[in-house]
DNA sequence: AGCTAAATGTGATTAAAGTCACATTCCGCT
DNA sequence: AGCGGAATGTGACTTTAATCACATTTAGCT
């Protein structure tokens, strides 16, 4: 469920009144980990990408793409609880953007109805993901987890492209470019594959 | 936060009187992979084990345990969407708990405002918790998780007691048992480890 | 067209974890 | 005390993925 179907005249406007517009460049840090959450990014235009990352090995995991009328619920999350963002995020094309402060999250959720059933369709939506997500670090292979990675995320009907470079693919599912390369060639030529290239 | 903790007194009545007492023995499957989500457990005593489960490879991964006081928040989120679940759980002990059914956490959540903060209270805990999860089987290898499994499900204050087998550990983490069983071999006499033994 | 940086391709090697096969030990029971 | 099944221990081997070290190709720019 999208932020922009909120049907209620008053959320609407009490919206518009409590939201800034951002214009926010490609490649910006909006998010770090330790950041204290005091905004709620709702995303008009552009893409986000809200990851978690390991200091140590430099390793990273997606955990999902903000595109258009989304918002973070990682943020959300954060703002009801200690305040204190575990995730990163950063725009992936320049971005326009509703801030939102954290406070008028809660109040809403007494205050409307719709509010309170939008935040739990969030909820439903965003913890079934991170169980799947789960799931397919727990059982898939390299090869499987590509896969559905590419279906999830290509841009044409019935043809996958994905426009992304190896290098960012394997940031995204947490390996090393070399193994996207490889794994990539070898299902190109696989007829068993669901997956299309141009 | 436990549903035992709930202060109003209204919400308390309506509670004894919509949820029924059930006596569930050891090892009973009370959730299955597909099952319609009617009535969501709230647990009393007892620990039941919930999981998501593959069944071509045979493995599986712990979502989390429950303990007396605790309610699925895995339930509660089939229960607001399409009322199937998609994971598994079982009783490790014989269990007492409170069978709610689905349709009155959605009925409290805009009767009860001490009802709505505790399931975001639990949407919290429990979003943040699958989100270590995804971190974990991301950036740490089998030594490191063992390592954080066995902190997190001992039994004695300060000393480190697992009250199970290296088979069942293994099913909890997703590995074999031998590896368990080496890589505890290996911990025990590690003098940097964390963990201590009896 | 030619230069450069980024992106891709690939062999060789290493490391981590899973699997197989079997030995040994432990524990509850009569 | 001794039997039998469960649990644990361990060597040898395989598989998967990560890493290293380069070669080659591609795309953007003036």
């Amino acid at each position: 469920m999208k932020y922009t179907d909120i049907k209620d005249e008053s959320l609407k406007a009490s919206f518009k009144e409590n939201a800034t517009l951002m214009k926010v460049p490609k490649n910006a840090q909006i998010i770090s980990v330790g950041d204290k959450i005091i905004d709620i990014p709702f995303l008009i235009s552009g893409t986000i990408r809200v990851y978690s990352e390991n200091y140590e090995s430099g390793k990273e995991v997606l955990l999902y793409y903000l595109k258009g009328g989304e918002t973070c619920f990682m943020s959300i999350i954060a703002g009801l609880g200690d305040k204190i963002s575990k995730v990163s995020a950063i725009t992936e094309m320049d971005c326009e953007l509703y801030s939102l402060p954290n406070s008028k999250v809660k109040e809403w959720q007494i205050a409307y109805p719709e509010w309170n059933n939008f935040i739990l369709g969030l909820m439903v939506k965003n913890y079934t993901n991170s169980i799947k997500t789960i799931e397919e670090l727990s059982f898939l292979n390299i090869e499987s987890r590509l896969i559905n990675y590419l279906k999830k995320h290509h841009t044409n009907a019935g043809v996958t492209t994905v426009l992304k470079s190896h290098q960012q693919i394997a940031k995204d599912i947490g390996t090393s470019r070399e193994v996207v390369t490889r794994v990539l060639k070898k299902i190109k030529f696989d007829e068993k594959s669901v997956v299309n290239f141009k």
